[in-house]
DNA sequence: CAAGTGCCTTTATC
DNA sequence: AGATAAAGGCACT
């Protein structure tokens, strides 16, 4: 007869002037794979199975030491702080008021890269499908609660892998990137780990080295596991938050050509990106989590009300 | 229910 | 430099 393995709940009191919440923290889009069951959340991160749930102050968790939980959610960043620097207008006044407690993370650099490669192009639940194919079909079983869960495979395992049964995860056209990028992280070539250590520019250029990672995957990768909080990266929504509410910021002919250009091209995403890190300053990457987060929830309320898109009407 | 549109883009090519 | 097309396939309407 099998014993269920001794497990304690440990529990993490917040400090109610620097807020934090969970749901905001897990849904804005930063990272996949989160299950929810009842209250608790569940997901591997690294070896362990960790379930975590929030009633107001209190953080209740189980699978991980309370130092990792504290290091993963960002709990020793002073949100407070943060909020004082970024707000700088009313919207994002409004996008901070309204996802209060968000967090960004700090999310394993090899998962995080591997997974912002398969997040091109595609829309939230898809990849969430994808990854959990990849996971499913490469990573190691684990179990909680009678529930099956699996690790995010190691490197050596996808840099073997066959490239059409990476293909048939749903990856697509990406999967030949992350065969290639995982060989390179195999032979030691390339080493995500390391680049915490170095400054965001140098960073960022050695990631966009690698095949299928261009500058918004390189900067989603900054932000969201190499602990560069300045990194801000451009995406079809905070495109959509700049046209809607910053404007004035921007010359009438440069809005009215990045309205109209479908993709955005090298030479604009670097004018929003140096927008963003210089009008928000070094906590950046916050501003563009709440606006992203905000304006993908505004279009939902303006779709609605008016089945119109926001932007439209502005440059005709 | 079918068909069209959109998707947290990158790369190749001209 | 700058524009353009192609790349799979799922989700939403």
């Amino acid at each position: 007869m099998k014993l269920e393995p001794q497990r304690k709940t440990m529990i993490i009191r917040l400090d109610r002037t620097n807020p934090f919440n969970l749901d905001f923290t897990i849904c804005c889009g930063q990272t996949f794979r989160w299950k929810k069951d009842q209250q608790w959340w569940y997901r591997t991160l690294g070896e362990n199975v960790v379930k975590i749930r929030q009633d107001r102050s209190v953080l209740e968790f189980e699978g991980a030491k309370t130092s990792f939980i504290e290091n993963y959610f960002r709990l020793d960043d002073n949100l407070p702080d943060i909020f004082s620097l970024i707000n700088k207008d009313s919207t994002i006044q409004a996008a901070i008021k309204e996802f209060n407690g968000l967090r960004i993370l700090r999310q394993e650099p090899w998962e995080c890269l591997i997974s912002f490669i398969c997040a091109t192009y595609k829309n939230i639940p898809a990849i969430e499908q994808m990854l959990n194919n990849l996971t499913e079909r490469f990573g190691e079983k684990t179990c909680m609660d009678n529930k099956v869960l699996h690790t995010f495979p190691k490197p050596a395992k996808l840099a073997k892998a066959d490239v059409n049964d990476l293909k048939s995860c749903g990856l697509g056209y990406r999967a030949k990137y992350v065969s290639e990028t995982a060989k390179l992280v195999c032979k030691k070539v390339f080493n995500p780990n390391a680049l915490i250590q170095q400054p965001s520019e140098k960073a960022k250029k050695l990631l966009m080295n690698l095949p299928g990672v261009g500058p918004k995957v390189a900067d989603c990768i900054l932000l969201f596991s190499l602990q560069k909080l300045e990194a801000f990266p451009i995406d079809l929504w905070i495109k959509r938050a700049i046209l809607n509410h910053y404007q004035n910021h921007f010359s009438n002919e440069f809005l009215r050509r990045i309205s109209t250009e479908q993709s955005l091209s090298n030479s604009t995403y670097k004018k929003l990106n140096s927008f963003g890190r210089q009008y928000f300053g070094k906590y950046a990457g916050y501003a563009q989590q709440y606006l992203y987060h905000y304006e993908r929830t505004q279009e939902q309320v303006n779709h609605a009300h008016t089945g119109t898109k926001t932007t439209a009407h502005l440059f005709e």
